[in-house]
DNA sequence: CATAAATCTTGACAGCGTCAAAATAACCTC
DNA sequence: GAGGTTATTTTGACGCTGTCAAGATTTATG
């Protein structure tokens, strides 16, 4: 009994895709530093140089355990804004809301997406890239977006104003999951005073 | 020939001080994750043991290195405030920007300050509380002045709207240190943006 | 079936934080 | 000043880390 994957099953059976599940459960419970080679290799079962027939190095295993995030982050940024039964405010007030509880609740993988960790060694990978920037870029999209439906000042540019209002929730964001805003429970009037600030009546 | 500090010289003359001076040194240039007492106890001509006598282990020396950022960040915002021959918007302008400009050309020590490494560990020392949590509660008495000035809006919380304003900046000076935002030269308007958006007409 | 390629393992090395024990230097009291 | 205490520093060691080299094993290919 063996399985036919995009990887075929050689010794292991598809070690690659064993390990970034095992790889996203470590990192999830042990943080991105406490995420290391040889406990993985160890959980999965294989010697600590096996990975390293998948994974050039720990930066590229990093970085495609980012590039999964961004997948998953992607599909749930679309389902809110599909959402056209709500009006425009309401649905922002509602992406605000899913971005906050999804750094919250993935802290790790939202550090190792929009964290230093990759991106200030500028040691990202192609395949990472390829769904990383459009990810960025969406926020500059959505922003127009809402600029044309007018709970947006239209006089300001666009890039401008999506740096600065993601840059708003990614640094409550930020400041939750490093531990500087302990209590989460404000997390709901935090992301109604963000709403509040930016969005005009609708 | 022997210095008279506040700790005397014994067979190094104050190697507390030392260390301090060339850990701030070393982690500029190389990062948080660079600085390596080992690294530190090479440069300063110790053995790699010697800086334990006066660092219980390497989280007491990193948080002895973000006191001192504190006391440093904390005198420059006070410069700011105390220019009251500017107007309220002004004043509040000058301090987005240097703000950002402390993150932007310290980045490792406002990682250190404000990032994961020591606060979502809770490994901060109580020195180290004494001199952050009073910077933490200052952007509250500040937003509150705001408020009182008119320049932001009363009607909001204050904590929340502190949290909200602090979260922006702090989100930006973020994504400029991790290298999500490669490109610097776009900080003067997007400081601007924020002034625009955050600021009541005076 | 034989050769090549992919995969996995064992061995090894340097770097890291940190503990234990021994050595050295300064201080303090008599 | 002498002797003992304390502060400081060093050497040795341990386990952890990432990663390279070389060999062994399994699968694919011609």
């Amino acid at each position: 009994m063996k399985e036919q994957n995009t990887k075929r099953a050689y010794h292991h059976g598809d070690l690659r895709v064993t390990l970034l599940e095992a790889a996203k459960a470590l990192m999830a419970e042990a943080g991105i530093e406490g995420l290391s080679l040889r406990k993985l290799a160890d959980k999965v079962g294989v010697s600590r140089t096996a990975p390293y027939h998948h994974f050039k190095d720990k930066n590229e295993l990093l970085c495609a355990i980012a590039a999964e995030g961004f997948e998953h982050w992607h599909t749930l940024a679309d389902e809110i804004l599909a959402k056209t039964h709500l009006s425009p405010k309401a649905r922002y007030r509602e992406f605000v809301y899913e971005y906050i509880r999804y750094a919250s609740e993935n802290p790790e993988m939202y550090d190792l997406m929009f964290g230093r960790t990759i991106w200030k060694q500028n040691t990202a990978t192609d395949a990472l890239k390829n769904v990383a920037f459009p990810s960025f870029q969406y926020q500059v999209t959505m922003t127009k977006k809402w600029q044309e439906q007018g709970i947006m000042p239209k006089e300001e540019d666009p890039l401008r104003l999506a740096q600065v209002t993601w840059g708003t929730i990614h640094g409550i964001a930020r400041l939750l999951i490093d531990g500087i805003y302990a209590d989460t429970s404000h997390i709901d009037e935090m992301c109604e005073t963000v709403v509040n600030l930016f969005i005009q009546d609708k």
